[in-house]
RNA sequence: GCGCUCGUAGCUCAAUUGGAUAGAGCAUCCGCCUUCUAAGCGGACGGUUGUGGGUUCGAUUCCCGCCGAGCGCACCA
């Protein structure tokens, strides 16, 4: 158990005791400021409220209910009412004993596994089909791919998922603007080929009216099975497959081939699933709403009210126009609809969800299209086919289940896309709770769902990263730049490194440089990617991290053995009882990072850790200790820090660890 | 216009979700390598948390009003 849920606990109990059960609920403790104790509960100066009593009394009350002995020394009240606690050293020492007695225990760095284990969908990374990866999927890979780590080592079922743009719009332009090329599908083409394909087509699309809409047709073609649109399909999706794969190898990102599910899986649901949403949802709500229609659904057709508002708008607004208040009568006269309920209605062509609670400019309702006026789907569509094949649909097939290989019946789905999208998510999810689809079939309880969006990328300058073209940084170059850099800074630093160890060096500090990077930020706020603060040797940066674990490593190279399982952990100095404590408070971040989907928590606690331990390294010799015992206890501590530091930094966030650098 | 997110040291960021005297790193300054990797450690300097109110024992955090930034708002993803 960790210490915090220990203590927790403990003054829940004490609370009661005191007090009655009715107040035992939360005993508010947190891990407080080292300047006054390890931990506080603060439970006392709410309840002084709840008992009309002063907070001290209440404090000294619940301090003589507590049992802590075996714990701590004597809490302390302190203030208008904190109770402060500090762990004993004993304490600390022999939590520390039990974890270095057991191996399991120690490998997991003390944390346990959930005891209900969840099937939580991870939607992540991506990216375009025929685009090379950029900047703009860095943090999605990145944040998905630590919260889908931490999700499966704390023991969940989880399933990534690269949901692939491989079947939308964009799509269309490619094999409209493909005819004009004569391309040979018969040898395999280059990503940046494929690229500049792209490119070309997008510039035709938004100059060639023309164009434009032969692309849109080229979609539906698509979307219908056309032969000759879906070849070309094969032909690119292929080589954009493999770009993705190089680059999430080089990222060390988990997603696998099994996890690959796009756009062009879901196609062949889409029509059902507007059926399916046309019969869960009430049809066409208790308008009239402006522009909507009802031939989507002839036989629920009496049940609307159809053109009365566009026609008496028109005669409203003429009439008005004939005297002098006419602006005011004309905005009077368009007071938009509320929608009071989610339905589903055709509205100019386009077959729509309407959500409470989102309006467009115009305070008008704004819908969720899921079909396009000419037939075609989007990702909202898909979107929600998605969701209700990960929630509800009943799996046979192995290509169905991969790369789980039984039903899914997600208990939480997480999506880490940018914060841009928040709104589109809001009204799916809005969606998907209306038609009453957010229920797990098995459990009957509501599926978690939940956006974690993120912030941009932006340049030194604080812009949108770009590079001096002003086009997209390219993932691939990006990467190279950050391993080139990093060995430059090898070189300097440890001249003596052979040339492949070198290069090996390079490699982990320059992609761990990067992953850091993003990861050590609050996923909300936008962040600046500025080369030398990322590759900065001190501070919260990956190469700190990776050389505190690197010393590590050599004390042990150099010690020739590990410290006995049963050694005896002793806590003398500050150093060492400081890292002590770090040590054990590690799985109470990682229920933080679970909780929020945040990793910085992680990042932080990380530095902090590594912080405690080069301080300790300074201070307590480890090698040259003053006995055999002192001597065994201090290499216990190196080896549950570099414990803690690699199912942190390299199981949970994805990180390499190096033992030379 | 409406909505979402944000505003913290000169710069880049934290602050365990309402807790004590708001913490780190960079930059600047002062110390520490005959001892396990100095890619390190110790210390100093630096703040009216954009602003004005409110809620209460207590506010960077919650509520309201301003100021400023970014993003979103019908057939793109």
């Amino acid at each position: 158990m960790s210490i915090e849920s220990l203590l927790r606990e403990r003054f829940s109990r004490a609370i009661g005791l005191a007090f009655g059960s009715e107040f035992a609920g939360d005993p508010m403790v947190k891990a407080g400021d080292p300047k006054f104790a390890d931990y506080q509960c603060n439970a006392a100066m709410v309840l002084s409220r709840q008992l009309g009593r002063p907070p001290r009394e209440v404090a000294t009350e619940i301090l003589r209910h507590v049992e802590l002995a075996d714990v701590c020394d004597p809490p302390q009240v302190a203030g208008p009412g904190f109770i402060n606690v500090r762990i004993s050293a004993g304490w600390l020492a022999r939590r520390l004993a039990e974890l270095l007695a057991d191996s399991a225990a120690k490998a997991r760095g003390g944390v346990a596994r959930v005891a209900q284990s969840a099937t939580v969908v991870v939607d992540y990374a991506g990216p375009n089909i025929a685009k090379e990866m950029h900047v703009g999927h860095l943090r999605s890979s990145i944040l998905g791919d630590a919260i889908a780590r931490s999700l499966a080592f704390v023991g969940h079922r989880v399933v990534r998922q690269n949901h692939v743009g491989d079947f939308g719009t964009q799509f269309g332009m490619l094999i409209r603007h493909a005819r004009d090329l004569k391309l040979d599908t018969g040898e395999m083409p280059q990503i940046s080929d494929l690229d500049s394909y792209y490119k070309q087509a997008s510039a035709r699309d938004k100059s060639d009216p023309q164009f434009a809409i032969e692309a849109r047709q080229a979609v539906v073609a698509l979307q219908s099975g056309d032969p000759e649109a879906l070849r070309l399909w094969h032909w690119i999706r292929e080589e954009s497959n493999r770009h993705c794969r190089e680059i999430f190898a080089q990222l060390g990102i988990t997603l696998s081939e099994a996890d690959q599910r796009g756009e062009s899986f879901y196609a062949g649901r889409l029509s059902a699933l507007v059926q399916k949403l046309s019969e869960a949802l009430p049809f066409g709500g208790d308008g009239p709403y402006e522009g909507i229609s009802e031939v989507f659904d002839p036989q629920r057709k009496a049940r609307l009210d159809t053109g009365t508002l566009d026609s008496s708008c028109a005669a409203e607004v003429q009439e008005a126009m004939l005297e002098p208040e006419a602006v005011e009568r004309v905005e009077e006269a368009s007071e938009p609809q509320i929608v009071t309920k989610a339905f589903v209605a055709e509205s100019h062509g386009a077959v729509c969800v309407f959500l409470p609670g989102f309006v467009d400019k115009d305070k008008k309702p704004l819908p969720l299209i899921i079909r396009k006026s000419d037939g075609a789907y989007l990702y909202a569509t898909t979107d929600l086919a998605a969701l209700y094949f990960r929630i509800i649909e009943e799996k046979t097939t192995p290509e169905q289940t991969a790369p789980l290989d039984q039903n899914w019946h997600a208990d939480r789905i997480i999506y880490t896309t940018d914060a841009r999208q928040a709104q589109h998510f809001a009204m799916v999810f809005d969606t998907i709770r209306a038609a009453h689809w957010d229920i797990n079939p098995v459990t009957q309880l509501p599926v978690l769902l939940q956006h974690a969006p993120f912030g941009s990328i932006l340049g030194e300058d604080g812009k949108p990263f770009k590079t001096r073209s002003g086009e997209s940084v390219k993932l691939r170059d990006l990467l190279h730049e950050a391993v080139q850099r990093a060995e430059a800074v090898v070189e300097k630093k440890n001249p003596d490194l052979p040339v492949a160890a070198r290069r090996l060096v390079a490699r982990a500090v320059g992609i761990g440089a990067v992953k850091y990077a993003d990861l050590r930020q609050d996923r909300i706020t936008d962040y600046q990617f500025v080369w030398d603060r990322l590759l900065a040797l001190d501070g919260n940066t990956g190469p700190y991290l990776q050389y505190a674990f690197a010393r590590i490593c050599s004390i042990f190279r150099k010690a020739g053995s590990l410290p006995a399982t049963n050694a005896a952990i002793m806590l003398d100095t500050p150093q060492e009882r400081d890292l002590a404590r770090r040590i054990l408070q590690f799985s109470d971040v990682v229920q933080a990072v679970l909780q929020d989907l945040k990793p910085h928590y992680l990042c932080t606690y990380l530095y902090e850790l590594c912080g405690s331990f080069s301080a300790f390294y300074e201070h307590c010799p480890v090698l040259r200790a003053a006995s055999a015992e002192l001597r065994n206890s201090r290499l216990a501590l190196c080896d549950l820090t570099a414990a803690v530091l690699k199912v942190g930094l390299h199981e949970l966030l994805g990180m390499e660890l190096l033992e030379e650098m």
